[in-house]
DNA sequence: AATCCCAACAACCGCGTCTCA
DNA sequence: ATGAGACGCGGTTGTTGGGAT
C-alpha cells in the first residue's frame, strides 16, 4: 500500500511552466506569502499545479536573488571541495553559495563539473583495470576494489585524490578562508555562548586574534586556534572532545605541533600512537597533531594508499579530518570504507560535521594519477 | 534538409523527516 | 505517544536546443 498522492494528478498540470504560471505563482506569493502550506497554496492561487511543484518552481527559479549560469571558479572550487567532503548534500552545498540552488548545482554538478573532472579520469582507470587490475596480497588479480565501491565513493575518492596533487598542501581550501562554509547565524551564536559560558575571550572562528599556543603544552580553547601559520580550521572540521564533550560544554582542545605550525586537536581527531590524554589538563597531548593538519594528513593518506601500515588504530567514535574519505563500513569482500555520520537531521541547518572512521590496513587505491585541472 | 545524438536544464517522484493535533 | 499531513531532499526522468552526420 503506497502513500496517498499528495494531489489529485488528474487535474493538476505538469510540465514547463508558462509565463503566465510564473507571473501568478510569484504575485501571489509576493502578496500573500506561501502561508506555510504548499499544499494548499495551488488552490487559493488559482493555479492548476500540484504544492509540490508550485514549491520546486519558487524555490528554484522564481524568488528573488536566484542566480542561473555562470559558475565562476570559485565557485567550481567551493562544490568541488564540498562534494569530496561531505558528498550530494546539494541543500548543504547550496547553503555555501548564496543565490544558488540545490537543484542547480546538482545540475550543473552532474553536467559539468563531474565530467570536467572525471570524464579523463574513468577513461583511464577503465583501461588499467581492464589491462592489469589490482592485485592483492597474494598478487592475484582482483578488480573487486573499485567495483565495492559506491559511484559517489568512488568519485569523491578520485576527486580527492586529484586535489591532493593538485593543492599542495590542499592549500586552495584550507589557507583559503573564502572557500570555507559560513557559519550559520546560530552556530555563531552557539559559539559565543560556550565562550563566555567558559569565561574566556571570545576568539570565535572567524577572527584571527587569538595568540598562538606554546609548542609542548596542551592548551584549552573554545574553538580551533589558527596556529602560527595563521591556518584555522573550517567550521565541521572541529570535533569535540569525546570523553569530555559534556562537562565541556562541547569546548575544543588543542596542542601545538612540535614546530607550532599547527594548533588543533580534539578527543576525537585522529591521533596515532603517541597520543597521550592528560586528564588534569583534559587536554589530550601529541607530538604530531594529525586530525586537521593538512600535511600530517597527507602523508596519513599517502601510507595509507600505498599500502602502508597504519601508524594507528583508531577507535569507532575517532575521527579523521576528511569526510572524502569515508562512507562505507561494509567489509564483506575485505574492503573497509569510511562511514559517512553526517548528521542527516542537521542537514537543514547548513551545518556539516565532518567525523569520520578511518579503520583500515587493507590495500586501497593507489592511483595518484593527474588528468585534469579544474 | 532531415535525422540522430547529446548536453543542459527543468521538473517530477519517492521517501525520510518534521510538525502538530 | 502516535499518526496524518506537510516539507525538504536527492535521484531520476523529460524536454529542448544545438551540433554532427
Amino acid at each position: 500500500m503506497g502513500r496517498a498522492p499528495c494531489c489529485d494528478k488528474a487535474n493538476v498540470k505538469k510540465g514547463p511552466w508558462s509565463p503566465e504560471e510564473d507571473a501568478k505563482l510569484k504575485g501571489y506569493i509576493e502578496q500573500y506569502g506561501t502561508g506555510s502550506n504548499w499544499i494548499a497554496l495551488p488552490q487559493k492561487s488559482g493555479l492548476k499545479r500540484c504544492g509540490k511543484s508550485c514549491r520546486l518552481r519558487w524555490l528554484n527559479y522564481l524568488r528573488p536573488n536566484i542566480k542561473h549560469g555562470g559558475f565562476s571558479e570559485e565557485e567550481d572550487n567551493i562544490i568541488c571541495s564540498l562534494y569530496i567532503s561531505i558528498g550530494s548534500r546539494w541543500s548543504v552545498i547550496a547553503a555555501q553559495l548564496p543565490g544558488r540552488t540545490d537543484n542547480d548545482i546538482k545540475n550543473y554538478w552532474n553536467t559539468r563539473l563531474k565530467k570536467k573532472l572525471l570524464g579523463r579520469r574513468k577513461e583511464s582507470n577503465m583501461n588499467r583495470f581492464s589491462t592489469m587490475g589490482a592485485k592483492d596480497a597474494n598478487g592475484i588479480e582482483d578488480n573487486s576494489y573499485s567495483q565495492s565501491l559506491s559511484s559517489s565513493a568512488l568519485e569523491r575518492l578520485q576527486l580527492h585524490m586529484q586535489l591532493q596533487t593538485l593543492q599542495k598542501p590542499l592549500s586552495n581550501f584550507y589557507n583559503n578562508p573564502a572557500l570555507w562554509p559560513k557559519l550559520h547565524p546560530l552556530q555563531e551564536k552557539m559559539i559565543r555562548s560556550l565562550q563566555y559560558s567558559l569565561n574566556e575571550n571570545p576568539s570565535p572562528l572567524w577572527q584571527h586574534d587569538f595568540p598562538s599556543p606554546q609548542p609542548g603544552q596542551g592548551q584549552k580553547v573554545n574553538f580551533c586556534e589558527p596556529g602560527a601559520t595563521g591556518a584555522i580550521i573550517p567550521e565541521g572540521f572541529a570535533k569535540i572532545s569525546n570523553t569530555k564533550a559534556n562537562e565541556l560544554d562541547n569546548s575544543l582542545h588543542f596542542t601545538p605541533s612540535s614546530d607550532n605550525s599547527m594548533a588543533f586537536v580534539t578527543g576525537n581527531n585522529l591521533m596515532d600512537s603517541s597520543s597521550t590524554y592528560d586528564p588534569k589538563a583534559d587536554v589530550m597531548e601529541q607530538p604530531n597533531v594529525l586530525g586537521v593538519e593538512v600535511s600530517a594528513f597527507q602523508s596519513e593518506l599517502d601510507d595509507f594508499l600505498n599500502n602502508k601500515t597504519m601508524v594507528f588504530v583508531p577507535q569507532e567514535d575517532q575521527v579523521a579530518g576528511f569526510d572524502c574519505l569515508r562512507e562505507i563500513n561494509s567489509s564483506k569482500d575485505g574492503v573497509i570504507w569510511w562511514s559517512n555520520d553526517f548528521d542527516r537531521k542537521s542537514s537543514t541547518s547548513n551545518s556539516w560535521d565532518s567525523t569520520s572512521v578511518l579503520q583500515t590496513d587493507q590495500p586501497m587505491f593507489q592511483d595518484y594519477e593527474l588528468c585534469y585541472n579544474l
